[in-house]
DNA sequence: CGAGTGTTTGAACTGGATCAAAGAGCGTGG
DNA sequence: CCACGCTCTTTGATCCAGTTCAAACACTCG
C-alpha cells in the first residue's frame, strides 16, 4: 500500500515550519536553555569558532561537515531530533554545523551545564547514544557496501519519523541532496544516486518529484538490505 | 636518525606489563572506580552482554568490534589511554570489548557514575573528546584514501605515546595485527601490508622484526601523507 | 624442529569513482 | 504566464584504487 499524502507524519517531521529566512537565528537574550530556530542551510557554527555552546535539536536535522584541505568533504554526523552538536574537546568547534531543515535547538552555555548535575546527566545519557550511533556509523562506512549504506540511511530517517511502526510502506521527506548523501555515506553523488535508482526498479523505494520525497514501499526488505 | 631502543617510552606505553595470562581479571571486590587488569587478546565485555559497567583506560588499548552476519567485521574504535569504553544507549552493550595488550582499566558501575556530579563531569569531558575523534574517524572512512587512513592511525599512536615530540624519529609498538588494522581502516589487511610496504620503501617508517614494532623516520612527511 | 599464526607479494578482478552530458524542479523577473 | 537561469538529478562510458584469491615466507612458541 502506497502512502504518498504530504500530511504524513513522516513529512511533517522534516518540513521546514513557519521560520525567518534569514541565516541568523531570532535568538532571545541568553540564558539558560535559550531555543533559537534556524531555517534551511543556516550555519549554527563553523570549525573553528570558539565553542561556547552546546546544542540540542528539538526539531528538524543539523549535518556536522568537515573539510580537507583538497575539498573532500565527510557529512560526519547527521543529528535528528534529541541528539546534540557542538561537542569541542579544545575551545574550538571542530566541524560546520548547518541546518539541513527548518530546526529547533535549545543552546547551552558549557559553563552552565557544568553547574547543573541534572543537565549533565541527560547529557551524558545522549552523548552516549550518539556514541553508539557513531560506532553503527563507522561500520557502514568501514564495511558495507554503497546498497547497505543507503538503506541504512533511509531506516534512520524512517525511524525517526514514523508514527505508524506496521505500516508497510512509509512516506519520507530526506532533507539531504544527493551530494550530501554521498559526503554522508563516503559515496560519490552519482553512485547514491544509482543505487536510489536501482532499489526504485526492484520495487523496495519510490522517489517522489519533490525534493526528497522518498517512499518506502517495503521497508521489511529494506532492512533486509541494511543487514537489519 | 633511527630510535629502535625498546626502552623507548612510545613502546612502553603499549608494552604488555606483568600481567596475568587468564582472559578473567584479577578484580577487587566491586566498589567505585574498581580498576582491572586484562592481558591481551582478554574479552572485557561482549556485544549483547548486559550493560552494567563504564570503563576508563588507565594503561593499554582497547578494541571494541562490531560483526556483521555474514563474518565482515569493523574495529568501530580503538580506546587508549584516557579514553572510556562501555557505552551502551540500551540495557546491552553493541559491541565487544577485547584487550589490544596488557591493559589496565577503572570499572564504575553505571549507578555510582550517576551519583557522582564531579565523576560524571569528567566523564563527560572525556565522551565530548571521543565523539569528536569519532568525527575525525568517519572523515577517515569516508573520505581518506589508505594510505591517508593508514598514516593518520601511525600518528594517533604514535601521539598517545610520544615523549619527545622534537624527535624526527618515534619508535612504536603498534598493538595491532594487520587484520585489525584493515578492520579499523576499512581496508583488506593485503592493502595495509601493501601500504606500509610502500611507506618503507619511501622511508617514511621502518618495520621491525618484532610484532608491531614500526619506526617513523620522517614524522613530518608521514603527517603531510595523512593531510597533516 | 614443526605447527600455527601472522605477513608479504603477485595476479586478476570489480565496486564505486570520475568524467561527461542531458534532463528536471523551481524560483525569479519580465 | 512564460522564459531564463540555477541547482540538483539522472544516466552513460571509462577508469582505477582497493579487493579477492593464491601462494610463499617468517616469527614464535611448545
Amino acid at each position: 500500500m502506497l502512502t504518498v499524502a504530504s500530511s504524513n507524519a513522516a513529512i511533517r517531521a522534516f518540513a521546514p515550519a513557519a521560520l525567518p529566512s534569514r541565516a541568523t537565528p531570532r535568538s532571545a537574550p541568553e540564558t539558560a536553555g535559550t531555543v533559537l530556530a534556524f531555517a534551511r542551510h543556516a550555519t549554527i557554527f563553523h570549525a573553528g569558532d570558539p565553542a561556547t555552546r552546546l546544542f540540542e535539536v528539538l526539531e528538524g536535522a543539523v549535518m556536522l561537515t568537515q573539510l580537507l584541505d583538497d575539498g573532500r568533504r565527510q557529512v560526519v554526523e547527521i543529528v535528528l531530533r534529541g541528539g546534540l552538536a557542538g561537542f569541542a574537546p579544545a575551545d574550538v568547534y571542530p566541524s560546520t554545523c548547518e541546518a539541513l531543515c527548518g530546526t529547533r535547538l535549545r543552546a547551552w552555555r558549557k559553563r552552565e551545564v557544568r553547574l547543573d548535575a541534572a543537565l549533565q546527566e541527560d547529557l551524558m545519557r545522549r552523548a552516549e547514544r550518539q556514541i553508539c550511533d557513531l560506532h553503527g556509523y563507522a561500520l557502514a562506512l568501514g564495511r558495507m557496501t554503497a546498497r547497505e549504506r543507503v538503506a541504512t540511511l533511509l531506516l534512520r530517517f524512517a525511524a525517526a519519523g514514523i508514527v505508524h511502526a506496521h505500516d508497510r510502506s512509509v512516506s519520507l521527506e530526506v532533507p539531504l541532496t544527493r551530494g550530501e548523501m554521498g559526503d554522508h555515506l563516503g559515496l560519490s553523488l552519482e553512485t547514491v544516486c544509482r543505487t536510489l535508482t536501482a532499489l526504485q526498479r526492484q520495487g523496495v523505494i519510490g522517489i517522489g518529484k519533490r525534493h526528497g520525497e522518498i517512499v518506502l514501499r517495503d521497508t521489511r526488505r529494506l532492512r533486509g538490505l541494511a543487514g537489519q
